[in-house]
RNA sequence: GGCGCCGUAGCCAAGUGGUAAGGCAGAGGUCUGCAAAACCUCCAUUCGGCGGUUCGAGUCCGCCCGGCGCCUCCA
């Protein structure tokens, strides 16, 4: 498998440091606020490549942090009058559930930064041996730039002195260079008074952002990671300064391969909350859209490509998910004969193997998709010629469909959430009956009528030859009140 | 200003020098009481523009036009 690399920016071939083990850092949300359909691309992107290392047979260790402690979290908490920690936790659990909605495998864990301030300090401690770090004129323990050869070789910035506000704040903060980072800052009253302050040997105070990933990663996954995720706006300062305190502190590589997925947009434009274009997981599942649809529209382009996000491109993704689950079901109800088969087995797993190769290839999403659709729709040609399947293509039909599943993610998750939301079947089976009859009586005025009912209900009625069948075409009845839960900050 | 990315049909979107995947929408057809679904056929002599390299370029090089990202908290 070939996976591009910010670092050498070459795609290179995937092999882990200890096989069957891989090791991976996704840097997470910063739990100040709900995380964004924005940050979920980032984290699609994520669970793409897990399940994908997954299905390759690999043992995964995928972590993924929550920053909850920074400049932003404690401004929240002290707006909100609370502690840090119950400000921030909200927003935590609406991340993981939010995860969960999408349907992303577990992480091996997802460490709060508040959870790691000894290992901080004592990475802090290691580079202030190293002759890494000093105490700046503010007394914040900063790191220092020049003592690192290495810096600016992922972000090709940083290698001169940048200008304008770093060198301004630099001036300020009593910093040596203006392109050193605070390692540890001294806390300062609004620290204190929402419990964002730890003791340290340099005083009471709270790790810098760029240390907290450097000591997550280190103590969970130990001195080098196999892959190193994040957003790409993350390449610089963070991952470079990441770079520079880890290697420093361990003389090692911190990652074999960085991987920074691009930034969506919505509307053509930059998610911000100015423009009034911010969405989030849960809004878009309270206006009724299916939680599937939105990972299909969070996956659809290549993970180093623009994606932009629209509700038409929403309505496309619950259509393709659609005929996906439609497909699956006519294949699993199909009448099962004995007799000569073996093409449509063959020709499945050749296109799973097609799906695979396009995903080997640096996670080529859309290339992978084309395979599915041609699975789907040579398959749907030859159920309509032959209403019989043999039981050994259907096995592989379904395997193959099931396999790009896996790694997708979307249809199982389709499939649950219309199951969750199945309330009132013998009431539709009735409504179905009662029209049957009324086809049967040629009365298709009345047919009809139940039929546009039921479609206003997400309800679907399909006349086959073998009956009517009906569908749930929605994940939800219709619009759903917004349920209680954080509420993003205004 | 510095570094970098992109511009492929009405829309979304692959394409790793060898002659344009896939999806949506649209047109026609099969099936149907009518639909829906599904399937079949059609739908880019052409890849922002102009030059160049090459037997051959959407793919490489140069210039131009247009869009965007990072350089500051940010997935």
């Amino acid at each position: 498998m070939k996976l591009y690399d910010s670092l050498t920016r070459q795609l290179r071939d995937f092999a882990p440091g200890s096989p069957p083990r891989v090791t991976v850092y996704g840097c997470g949300p910063t739990v100040y606020d709900l995380a964004h359909i924005g940050n979920f691309r980032t984290f699609v992107a994520y669970d793409l490549l897990h399940r994908h290392l997954r299905w390759r047979g690999f043992e995964v260790d995928f972590v993924v942090n929550l920053t909850d402690v920074d400049d932003k979290t404690i401004q929240g908490a002290a707006a909100a009058g609370l502690p840090l920690g119950e400000y921030t936790e909200p927003f935590a659990e609406a991340f993981l559930e939010d995860a969960a909605a999408l349907g992303f495998l577990p992480f091996a864990s997802h460490p709060r930064a508040t959870a790691y301030i000894p290992e901080m300090v004592r990475l802090v401690e290691g580079l202030e041996r190293g002759g890494h770090a000093y105490r700046g004129g503010d007394g914040s323990i900063y790191y220092g730039v020049s003592s690192f050869s290495g810096y600016g070789r992922l972000s090709g910035k940083g290698g001169t002195e940048s200008e304008g506000r770093s060198r301004i704040d630099g001036e300020s903060l009593g910093k040596r260079d203006p392109r050193d980072f605070a390692l540890w800052k001294l806390a300062g009253p609004d620290d204190e008074a929402v419990g964002a302050a730890w003791e340290s040997p340099w005083g009471r105070g709270r790790p810098g952002w760029h240390l907290e990933c450097s000591a997550m990663a280190r103590s969970l996954l130990g001195g080098t990671v196999d892959i190193h995720m994040g957003g790409e706006d993350l390449l610089f300062p963070h991952h470079e300064n990441e770079i520079a305190q880890s290697e420093a502190a361990t003389g090692r590589p911190l990652a074999h391969f960085w991987v920074h997925v691009r930034h969506l947009k919505v509307d053509r434009r930059k998610m911000s909350k100015s423009e009034g274009n911010f969405h989030t997981v849960r809004e878009l599942v309270e206006e009724g859209h299916d939680p599937a649809a939105v990972r299909w529209a969070l996956l659809g382009a290549h993970y180093r490509s623009e994606l932009n996000f629209t509700r038409a491109g929403l309505d496309e993704a619950a259509a393709a998910l659609q005929r996906l689950l439609d497909f699956r079901r006519r294949v699993q109800e199909l009448a099962v004969a004995e007799g000569a088969e073996g093409e449509l087995a063959d020709r499945s797993a050749e296109l799973l193997e097609d799906f695979g190769r396009a995903m080997d290839d640096d996670l080529n999403v859309p290339r992978a998709l084309a395979a599915l659709w041609t699975l789907v729709r040579e398959g749907n040609t030859r159920l309509d010629q032959e209403p019989t399947i043999g039981p050994g293509d259907r096995t592989a039909l379904l395997a193959a469909l099931a396999g790009m599943d896996g790694v997708l993610g979307v249809v199982e998750l389709a499939a649950a959430t219309r199951e969750s939301a199945g309330a009132g079947e013998a009431r539709i089976q009735r409504l179905v009956e009662e029209r049957d009859r009324a086809r049967a009586a040629r009365d298709f005025a009345l047919a009809d009528r139940i039929r546009d009912e039921l479609a206003t209900e997400g309800i679907r009625l399909d006349d086959t030859a073998s009956g009517t069948r009906w569908r749930r075409v929605r994940a939800t009845a219709g619009h759903r009140p917004p349920q209680d839960g954080p509420k993003p900050v205004e």
